[in-house]
DNA sequence: CGAAACGTTAACGTTAACGTAAATGTTGGT
DNA sequence: ACCAACATTTACGTTAACGTTAACGTTTCG
């Protein structure tokens, strides 16, 4: 698996270096191996998380505290699986999945408010919109 | 019209009395009118008003002075109405029109790309959802 | 092997978006 | 007329999310 130095990872991702290692700081992205001088040498994963992080924060415009719950899960869900499997007791492993299962529809439904929100705004503008063009039609028929 | 007191507002929204103060500071709240002894008297425009700022804050994330320059629009639009009746030259009324458009046409592609993203990571999620039941229902068939 | 380019930590600075406190004035009911 | 409840401005405090600078070590390339 290929590596990256910081600068490199920072302009993939459109983040600046400082971020990277702030992020590192708070305890958002986990931490890279170093090299033998002592660089961060980052991999895809580091990447793939920054663009989970990244989306969170300018999609559904969290906070780095709210995106470390909110990518904990799908995080923990990894770290699960292997909880999971070694639960011998089937009646502990179904709870298990139970409570994983409603965490996950808790954050389902806290997407679909946002969601729902997002396209209310979205029918506004796009009245008002409809309102322009039709204007704008009626000026066009008139001039004939 | 109904008038209300700083509180009564406050409450009504969702937000502190300070928030209300700061937000016509900044000037993204268009000032109230004041009682005899220098009170805050709010309408139902500021309340309307008071919905939006909350829900492009909430919802698209945005900071205050981006809302700054998405509201203005809608606002500038009622504006505009005003100056677009009175420009009696139809050639230039068609401009107006299509300045307009061409604003709301952009703020429409922004939403859309925030609700795509969004519908991204919600099939993200729905889909160790769908894992998760999966292993559950497998789960509950293997103790028949 | 020497310099330019890139990395490190540490620490102080900055901005947005309010919170909080103090000193003071206003309203509404009894 | 008075008091409790609410309002005002002013000003300093706070937190998140970085920016910036300094002092210094590392890599790479000719």
């Amino acid at each position: 698996m290929s590596k990256y130095k910081i600068e490199e990872v920072a302009k993939q991702c459109g983040l600046t270096k400082r971020t990277l290692r702030y992020y590192e700081e708070i305890g958002l992205l986990f931490p890279a191996e170093r090299s033998e001088g002592g660089y961060r040498l980052y991999t895809d994963k580091h990447i793939e998380r920054l663009k989970q992080i990244m989306s969170a924060r300018d999609v559904l415009g969290f906070s780095l505290q709210e995106i470390q719950e909110f990518i904990s899960i799908s995080e923990q869900f990894d770290h699960q699986r292997q909880i999971i499997r070694d639960i011998v007791d089937k009646q502990a492993r179904l709870e298990k999945l139970s409570e994983v299962e409603e965490t996950l529809l808790k954050q389902l439904s806290l997407i679909d408010q946002k969601l729902e929100k997002m396209n209310a705004i979205r029918r506004d503008i796009y009245q008002l919109f409809d309102q322009v063009v039709t204007a704008k039609q009626k000026l066009q028929t008139d001039r004939e």
